[in-house]
RNA sequence: GCGCCCAUAGCUCAACCGGAUAGAGCGACAGCCUUCUAAGCUGUAGGUUACAGGUUCGAUUCCUGUUGGGCGUACCA
């Protein structure tokens, strides 16, 4: 059962009743408690458009609802037409119950129940090992999983592998640089090749098992060395932040297959192409025609191959094929402009692109000392993820990557994060599930028959702390679920806070192991329980761990 | 120039399809450990939500313009 949808069901019929056509029922958790547990602004909505005004409508909408009932104790009319409805004890009392009944599983809903979802993120090309420019990204599409599994959907977490293009082959000319500096310090290294020292890694494994046997060797060997390193770095990173994905889709697949081709017909066919200067152009001046500026782009070049957008749109429309519910890409602002081009591409030869939601987060920028660090790969001046991790934990670089909305720049501050750990958000978090863990551990000395199975009289909780705990732990599955809608996993961490204050606030006020006093002890130790089990779940959801001791 | 994103407390950021007195953390100041974890709690100070208009019962939120910043504007991905 949910307030929500109990009130929702009510309030419907009667609005209906009072002449209000598809009734839309908003009900907001108040910020203030002084204005009930939820609030509806129906009143205000529609008594306009009725020509009545909305304190006498919310009158009439309030003696239509037969109150008290069940579970709403009663409604009261507030501000300009607000209705205030105040939910009974009784109901928390239920909630808190339902909780320690699904434990792990408290808060997962069944709003996608039956449908896929296919997340690709990351994506980086095998040039080098993770970076913390890829960490958002990466923490993002992590928690974003989670959170579209909760909602419900099956996911699958894929990772689009480019092993081919430019990019590759200025791999291959630095390693092959630097092996051959090997023998002849003077070789000369590319203008614009890769200067990081994991180049010099990829080398020394050549040289252990070739020697100088390779100087007159083709770019082949270096690139596959190269890759193969870069790869297994990737995988290595990745691992070590709990992310595995199911599908590595190669881009060389789509050639291989010939569906390249068969799209580039296509468009051909449809009358979007044309060849000019000896590249192929597709016409997005004609597919994006709603944005005035917009120009012809080159699929394929007069070398003959193509750029980035051609496989990328084939590849999508790979994806759709194959059946998901919903698709998501995530993206850096860097490239903000170009999947327009894509899935306008797409609609063009036709295809549904509705099921395609490409979530753009803005950059990030580092912190170190009070000064902005600056970041080039040119000049190996990068961070890597690992070297990141070494420095502030799995827990805590996860954390801060999601803290914020993706939709704004976010400033990481490493060595705030990293020096003032003690002041660290995510420790307040974890400190109170630790509390918990701890004060769970004492009470099975204090009392040797508490256990998972204890019952409690949950009427003893009455406390405005208690309550208090009771009301925000019973509304985690609404947060997941407004969370999971927008694909923001901030807003978990967010009531995740609200939880911990009140938890320690609870703690604070309320001694929970009273040897004299058995009975209360018990009660409070299972709403310790359940702050646990949401706290648990939250973490889970945003990927971060949920330690027992700290 | 044009396009996308952003501008909220000294700093970093929240604010639930437009709602009631705009909230947290850090920093500052003042208190709380002989009791279950002080990585905690309580209190104080701090705001013309960049600016100017508009829409309406009601705007941080929507619209227009201005200013300031980030990212794009490749036959790179």
């Amino acid at each position: 059962m949910d307030i929500k949808e109990h009130i929702e069901s009510k309030l419907k019929p009667i609005l209906t009743s009072l002449g209000v056509e598809e009734p839309h029922v908003i009900l907001e958790r108040p910020k203030d408690n002084a204005h009930g547990d939820l609030s509806s602004n129906a009143a205000m909505m529609f008594a306009k458009k009725l020509k009545s005004n909305p304190k006498e409508f919310a009158q009439l909408v309030i003696d239509k609802m037969n109150l008290p009932d069940e579970f709403i104790l009663k409604a009261e009319i507030a501000g300009a037409g607000f209705i205030n409805f105040y939910v009974s004890e009784n109901y928390y009392l239920s909630k808190l119950e339902e909780i320690l009944k699904q434990a792990s599983d408290f808060g997962k809903l069944d709003t996608n129940k039956g449908k896929t979802a296919d997340l690709e993120w990351v994506s980086a090309n095998p040039t080098g090992p993770l970076h913390t420019g890829h960490g958002r990204q990466i923490a993002l599409g992590k928690a974003i999983a989670n959170l579209l599994e909760w909602s419900g959907y099956k996911v699958t977490r894929e990772y689009y592998y480019n092993n081919a293009g430019m990019q590759m082959e200025k791999l291959a000319k630095s390693v092959y640089a630097r092996y051959r500096q090997l023998y002849e310090p003077d070789y000369p290294f590319p203008e614009d090749g890769y200067v990081g020292d994991y180049v010099m890694e990829v080398v020394r494994i050549l040289d252990e098992e070739y020697g100088d046997k390779l100087v007159d060797s083709s770019d082949d060997i270096f690139k596959t060395a190269g890759e193969n390193w870069c790869f297994k770095s990737i995988k290595h990173t990745l691992a070590r932040m709990g992310i595995s994905h199911e599908i590595f889709f190669n881009e060389s697949s789509l050639y291989e297959s010939g569906e390249i081709k068969k799209t580039l017909d296509a468009f051909k066919k449809a009358g979007l192409s044309y060849e000019k200067d000896g590249a192929v152009w597709l016409k997005t001046s004609e597919l994006l025609k709603d944005k005035k500026d917009a120009v012809d782009k080159v699929i394929v070049k007069s070398t003959g191959e193509p750029t980035y957008r051609l496989p990328d749109m084939v590849y999508h429309i790979d994806k759709i094929k194959r059946g998901y519910d919903l698709i998501i890409d995530i993206f850096g602002a860097d490239h903000g402009d170009t999947y327009k081009e894509v899935l306008a591409g797409l609609q063009g030869l036709g295809y549904d692109s509705s099921k395609i939601k490409v979530i753009i987060h803005q950059m990030v920028t580092f912190v170190q000392d009070g000064k902005p660090v600056k970041m080039s790969k040119r000049s190996d001046n990068v961070v890597y993820m690992d070297d990141l991790l070494d420095e502030l934990g799995e827990d805590v670089t996860q954390f801060f990557y999601v803290m914020r909305s993706a939709n704004t720049h976010l400033e990481f501050d490493i060595s705030l994060a990293k020096e003032q750990s003690d002041k660290n958000p995510v420790f307040y978090l974890q400190y109170a599930h630790a509390r918990i863990c701890s004060i769970l551990r004492n009470a099975k000395e204090v009392f040797p028959d508490f256990n998972d199975e204890s019952t409690a009289s949950y009427t003893l909780l009455s406390s405005p702390d208690e309550l208090n705990m009771m009301k925000i732990l019973s509304v985690f599955p609404d947060i997941v679920a407004s969370s999971a809608a927008t694909y923001e996993p901030h807003k978990v961490i967010t009531y995740l806070n609200e939880v911990a204050e009140n938890y320690h606030r609870f703690y604070h006020n309320n001694r929970v192991i009273n040897k004299d006093a058995k009975e209360v002890s018990f009660a409070r130790l299972k709403l310790c329980e359940a702050a646990k089990i949401v706290l648990k779940n939250g973490f889970d959801i945003i990927g971060i761990s949920a330690p027992e001791k700290m």
